[in-house]
DNA sequence: ACAAAAGTGTTCCCGTTACACCCATGA
DNA sequence: TCATGGGTGTAACGGGAACACTTTTGT
C-alpha cells in the first residue's frame, strides 16, 4: 500500500490487547481481502529502533498465500493496494524489502514440505496449473516430466474423472488435493 | 531458571525503548553469562494472549550458542540457572518447550549452512571435536570417514600444524575456522 | 492441416552412505 | 604389549536432472 510517505509499504495493523499475534494477522488480512482460513505462517519479529521515524515500532511479519481470482478488487481500491510481482517490487518503506525476502526465503524452504500450493489453485486443478505455482514461487523453470513423476509418487494429489476443456484443446485431466490423506500421512516431503 | 512457579523456564529480559531486539538480547545473554559477540539467531516471536497468566507479554526467542567452558560459573549460581542437557528438558513454564523445539530445528537446519560450530569450540580444534559438535546438534551419530571427507572439502577450515596431545596418546592435528577465507566465499554448504 | 497443450520413460551423474583396518604413542 | 583414539579409501545405492516425441482436438 501507499500510506503516503512517498514509499510503499506492506500493509500492517496493531495488536489488540486480547488477541494473539495469529488472531491479529488474520484479522488485517480478513478486513484487507475478506478471506480467512488461509495458510499463514510467521515471517519473524522486526526491532529495529528507528524502524518507523515517529514512535518505536516492533513489527511481526506474517506471510499469506491467497489466490488473487478470490479476491474482491474493491477492497483493493478501497484500502490503495497495489499488487506487485515480486520481481518489480521496488524499494518499500524501512525494512519491509527484508520481511519479503524473509517471507519468499521461507516459501521456497517449505514449498516441498507443506501443502503451500493448493492455496493457489482452485479445489480442482490441472498438473500443469500446479507446475506453474511452483515455477512461480521457486522462481524458476522445472522439467514437466520430473514434475509429474515427482507428482505422481505423492498420494494426496488424486486424480480425478473430470477433465478441463479450457485450456487447451486436448483437455487436462483435474487433480485434487486430498486434505484426509493429508493429514493421516505422517511423511510430509511433497 | 527457576522463577519460583513451580516450573523451570527459559530467562528472558524485556526490551528497552532505545534499543532494538537484537540488541535487548545481546544485553540479557551478556548479563548472564558474561558472553559477547555470539552467534545468535532469532528463533521467532510468541504471541498467544494467555501465555502468561499476569500480564499480557509477547515474547520474542532468541538462540545463542556459548562454549560452557567460557562461562563464568558463578553467575550460574547468582542468577539460579541451570545447564539441562536437552534429552532431559523437563516441562517447562508457557510455551517455553516450544522456543526450544523450534530454536533446535532452526540450529539443525543451519548447520550445514553457518559456521555455527565454532563458537562451541575453541579457536583450535581437533576433526574430533568438531564431529562431536555436528552430533549433539543433530543428535545422531556420523560415520568418521565420511566426515572428515566432507570437511576436507571447506577451505575455510584450516589443517594447521600444531598437534592437540592431551586427548589422545597419538595426537590429533588441530584444526581452525579461517573467517577471512569464509567472508570471501559467496558459497555457503559447510 | 496445423497449432497448442497434454502426456509419457530412460539414461546418466553425482552426492550420500556403508563399511574395516592400520598407525602412533604413553602407560 | 596393549589400550586408546587418529587417520585413511572404495564400492553400492538412490534421488535428481537432462532429454524428445506422440496424442488429442478445435479451428
Amino acid at each position: 500500500m501507499d500510506p503516503g510517505r512517498g514509499e510503499w509499504s506492506l500493509y500492517g495493523g496493531f495488536v489488540g490487547a486480547d488477541e494473539s499475534l495469529t488472531d491479529a494477522a488474520h484479522r488485517v488480512l480478513k478486513g484487507l481481502t475478506g478471506l480467512d482460513k488461509i495458510y499463514m505462517r510467521q515471517v519473524g519479529a522486526f526491532g529495529d529502533i528507528d524502524r518507523d521515524p515517529g514512535e518505536r515500532v516492533i513489527s511481526v511479519a506474517y506471510c499469506a498465500l491467497i489466490n488473487v481470482k478470490d479476491y474482491d478488487d474493491s477492497l483493493r481500491e478501497k484500502f490503495g493496494l497495489e499488487w506487485v510481482p515480486l520481481d518489480k517490487l521496488p524499494k518499500l518503506y524501512s525494512d519491509h524489502n527484508t520481511m519479503v525476502k524473509d517471507a519468499l526465503s521461507m516459501l521456497r524452504r517449505h514449498i516441498n514440505t507443506e501443502p503451500l500450493s493448493f492455496n493457489l489453485l482452485p479445489p480442482l486443478f490441472t498438473l500443469t496449473q500446479l507446475q506453474h505455482v511452483y515455477e512461480a514461487i521457486l522462481g524458476y523453470e522445472i522439467d514437466k516430466r520430473n514434475f509429474r513423476k515427482r507428482i505422481k509418487q505423492i498420494d494426496f494429489i488424486e486424480k480425478t474423472n473430470l477433465i478441463d476443456k479450457l485450456s487447451s484443446r486436448r483437455g487436462a485431466a483435474m487433480y485434487r488435493f486430498n486434505s484426509r490423506a493429508y493429514d493421516a500421512a505422517p511423511e510430509f516431503k511433497l
